[in-house]
DNA sequence: CTTAGCACTCTCAATTCGAGAGTGCTATTT
DNA sequence: AAATAGCACTCTCGAATTGAGAGTGCTAAG
């Protein structure tokens, strides 16, 4: 990364702010004029020069002005970029929103998405937030059709598996009764180690059969994209001009959309041990091509170790990025408050 | 509606077809090549010119093709089209996805949605579906921080809802738990008029504040957009041509996302009570601004009177209709088969 | 190191133009 | 009376042209 001067500094900060605010490209006299600053434009021609030369400015042809390129506005976020905060009011605004609806966990995460995407005027994604541990809490078993069994997982924390399960042969609904009354007794607060351990008391194929899918049910809670996703703002970025360009909303939004994309996105960001706090990508980082022209600002939420989700924010790259950061960390916050009191006070405890 | 005589009527289903197929407007030479008709040009424009003059087709200027009406599209849908059905091919493959599907309700909805989108090539949209009149299965009361309780609402069916409960004072979980089996043992299998008159042997706060709160959340499930919603291929509808047109696909996008205009919408086609089968509704009807060069097919699906669910699917009104209906109609049905499984018994004999 | 001046480049919007497609009308044929 | 051929007319669309405007890079002077 190149060493630039105060005044270099300034000036690549101006042609970001002035581009994101205007669309259009921005030249020296402009910058002069609408900064009113002490040197003529010729002078910022040659450091506009320099910055181009940098790698953090580019032209879109010869003699138009410039605009940032990824690496400036990487450049921007990871050096330059203030701590912006939203308005106080308008968390004021939020928070009483999410006091409204308190009782719900599923509204708090259709709620958490729509705030995103309406502050950041992008799309928002939150994935439901679970236990990285389940433990079992209660298993239910419902007699349907003939054989046919619907098994109800509530697993430690109030995370819910719905599973069909097709026997080999009717069993009465007082059968399944008792298999599920067995099974809670024995293996209540249990996780997936120590059923597979307790295994051997199932004494009859009904009761291996659920357990077997029990245990596959809570393994693949470990996954954080196991359970719902919630979009909203999809349609905010078809308002940005630079998606208007043929093809470039169509291979975002479908990127946005699909599962296996966002767990691959996930889990090379905010989903990786050993990182924390805040990921913004800028232009696909080149990985991920369906998301060049895009920006995306993502987080972890929840209480780490113990029960967490990912949410984040998709735009333009040109986007105000302070804003939307802050928006993200506030909402990531918010959320995390609101998880750490649906947990049980013991596993609350063993985070602090 | 005027009537019209046959070659009237085959001409108009051909437009509508060539136009479907091509985007550009049809013009009376290419249409008497294309199908070999045993007429000159100069008869069939004037077949176009009484079909014009009739409301069924339009010219986008003078001396251009001509294009269907939302009108003449209705005609079509109504009166001229065939059905047509997916090839079986194309059938099986799909029964197989959700053969193998076949354990996880979730998983069902996603798919349906999933193949709508793929098949229609448009944006799909499927709730979740539920029992028109909730019966309590099993309460679940989970003690978290604090005097917060994470109250879990099994239904009869499977259907699922989760509650946060602030109490005034702390509670134990051994007391949380006497009072879900309490709540358990009394009102398994009750509706919500049942446990209404039997909230009197309440006896003391706590009971009484779960009741009221399971009361509550058992009314909101009357209403069919209580539970998730399942969207797909919203990126879809951004590569036909007539989304490019700035606004348009934003409009649409921003309707099909909002949970309040798409209760609007079922409530006022699949859901009311007087209707069935497969709705088309065509440039908005004049009710939904917002879906003007937009086409939505709906459908209900399950097992009416007992527990039902909706879907559809958008796209322009520039649609190839047969298919997309075959497609609802085909995927409603897999469903309703599928909801069937799910329904205990005695209910889904209510129904026969 | 900064600045003023200047020639140069490139885009963008407006304009013009001709080809092409398709129509409506009318006179003629079946 | 219905269908057809012929013809003049209309309108769009893309290509080519043009001029204004904005912005640059370079050079020479402060």
């Amino acid at each position: 990364m190149t060493d630039l001067s105060e005044r270099q500094k300034l000036i690549l900060a101006l042609v970001i702010r002035e581009y994101v605010e205007q669309v259009n490209p921005v030249g020296s006299k402009s910058l002069v004029e609408d900064y009113s600053l002490n040197v003529s434009p010729a002078t910022v021609r040659n450091e506009l020069a320099f910055l181009t030369e940098a790698g953090y400015l580019q032209q879109p042809h010869t003699s138009a002005g410039r605009i940032p390129t990824e690496e400036g506005y990487r450049y921007f976020v990871s050096q330059l970029m203030g701590r912006a905060s939203l308005p106080s009011e308008t968390r004021h605004t939020i928070q009483h929103q999410f006091y409204q609806a308190r009782t719900d966990i599923d509204q708090w995460m259709r709620l958490a998405a729509s705030v995103l995407a309406r502050q950041s005027s992008g799309a928002s994604l939150v994935t439901a937030f679970h236990p990285e541990h389940a433990r079992l809490k209660h298993v239910e078993l419902i007699s349907t059709r003939g054989s046919q069994v619907l098994m109800v997982l509530v697993l430690e924390g109030g995370e819910i598996r719905q599973q069909m399960l097709k026997l080999g042969e009717p069993v009465s609904q007082e059968r399944l009764s008792m298999t599920a009354a067995w099974i809670n007794d024995i293996f209540e607060q249990k996780e997936v180690s120590d059923i597979s351990a307790l295994m051997s008391k199932a004494d009859d194929d009904l009761k291996r059969d659920i357990l077997q899918l029990t245990i596959g049910e809570m393994q693949r809670s470990d996954d954080v994209l196991a359970g719902d996703i919630y979009r909203d703002g999809l349609a905010n970025v078809l308002a940005e001009p630079e998606f208007s360009a043929p093809g470039v909303a169509h291979r975002a939004l479908r990127f946005w959309e699909e599962r296996s994309q966002m767990e691959d996105l996930l889990s090379q960001t905010v989903l990786s041990p050993d990182t924390s706090g805040i990921h913004v990508l800028i232009g696909g980082e080149g990985t991920w091509e369906d998301l060049s022209d895009c920006a995306v600002v993502l987080s972890r939420y929840g209480v780490p170790g113990v029960a967490t989700g990912a949410l984040g924010v998709l735009g333009p790259t040109r986007m105000p990025y302070a804003q939307t950061i802050s928006t993200v960390q506030f909402v990531a916050n918010l959320l995390s408050d609101l998880v750490g009191d649906t947990l049980p006070d013991e596993r609350y405890d063993e985070s602090q």
